[in-house]
DNA sequence: TCACCATGGAGAGCAGTGCTCTCGGAATGT
DNA sequence: ACATTCCGAGAGCACTGCTCTCCATGGTGA
């Protein structure tokens, strides 16, 4: 339900001005850099005053972190055209993935970097950060149940969890724990090109960044048997 | 050469215990929280005096990224057993590379996560970084080389530069572009794997992290032919 | 040998941080 | 109209990186 006092329409309103001010200055300082006082004073507000609405610095970075893995995972959501073939899906998948990232590489450093020290990830983020990883699962099943997937060879290695395996393709004849470990691979694989990429690590070694990432999704992709 | 006089012996010994304690402070609160006056406090000595042997922090961070990149590539550099089979070559390398991650996350989070904000890699650490990549590109070479690749497509990119091309494997027709580029694939998916594995992406997903890790490794090693 | 000077410590201080506490006014529910 | 809850302000604590000044010491050229 939306707010209905004005107490809490306005409570709701300060709550998203301090957050859209903290996306803005990660975007320039990084979550590092991400200060308090900063955001209440571009507000014009004491400092303590924030406490009344983020008990903490961590409880901020949270709020950031979930609502950056939604919109991340909407963008991937949004990509996906569930009709087109398993390799087109997959391609614009990890496409739409990457162009979110490099659009905002601090949130995306904050959501895949280093976690943040002294503090772990609370249960609330979980939900948020499976959206890409659903999305990249069910281009896997659909292709396995449109029958566009090579035989598996229905090896059960058991180092994919039963949760998992539901939501990489679910139950099917195609699919098996060496397919999904493939899957987990590409997964960890897209992000590891695209930090690669974010971070510098590329830098002096590929000269054309987008044909790069194309041509090694692609590979993943076969990878996959897409 | 090594430090003659007395000075420079005690100089050459502080520094060491100054990195040795940062390291210390590294593993316990990452990154972030490493604080130069808890290092003098630990020293025994005034904070200011810290700023004799590093000009500032990040000058203290770059020491330690260097020394873990070196520290790394020197341990892919000694699982690398060149009489063995491109596989098995790669295998024990990634397999190098993710024990020293394992035993020193913080270490690898501060090499491979996010960048610190602020702050951009010097050109110092240039060299270093490249170590393990280096390892990987020789048993590319290698294989290449022993005529244990399969023919290359031929086809040129023109995605990877002239120098990674040089450390992937040099000249031969066994490589191309197509494969130089999934050679890079390969390079960031082992850190994309490790950096999943240790920053909490694969909890909830991933049952036995050490078999996962192998079978992953493996795949790579059949995308690139070895 | 002695004077000179670079070296490297110590301390005070500045500007900034997260966070806590108390206080007082204002909106809300009864 | 009253009681309660909410919310902003201000002061203050402990901490940070960093600078500046001052001073003792160690190595060195005359």
């Amino acid at each position: 339900m939306p707010p209905t006092t004005a107490r809490e329409r306005a409570r709701a309103a300060l709550t998203t001005d301090i957050t859209d001010l903290a996306r803005a200055q990660l975007a320039t300082a990084g979550a590092a850099g991400l200060s308090l006082r900063a955001i209440a004073r571009e507000l014009g507000m004491a400092s303590s005053a924030l406490y009344r609405y983020f008990p903490s610095r961590d409880d901020l970075l949270t709020r950031l972190i979930i609502d950056g893995y939604d919109d991340m995972g909407a963008a991937a959501e949004a990509a996906d055209d569930p009709g087109a073939a398993p390799g087109e899906r997959w391609l614009a998948v990890c496409r739409a993935v990457r162009t979110w990232a490099l659009a905002r590489p601090h949130e995306y450093a904050l959501l895949y970097g280093s976690p943040v020290p002294g503090y772990s990830a609370p249960e609330d983020t979980v939900p948020a950060a499976a959206r890409v990883g659903v999305v990249l699962g069910r281009v896997l099943g659909d292709a396995a149940r449109a029958g566009l997937l090579p035989p598996a060879a229905g090896r059960a290695t058991g180092t994919v969890s039963a949760a998992a395996a539901g939501v990489l393709g679910g139950a099917h004849p195609a699919l098996d724990d060496a397919v999904r470990t493939r899957a987990l691979l590409a997964w960890s694989a897209l992000y590891g090109t695209i930090s690669f990429e974010l971070f510098g690590h590329f830098t002096g070694s590929v000269t054309d960044a987008d044909t790069f990432f194309d041509d090694a999704i692609t590979d993943l992709a076969g990878l996959l048997g897409f």
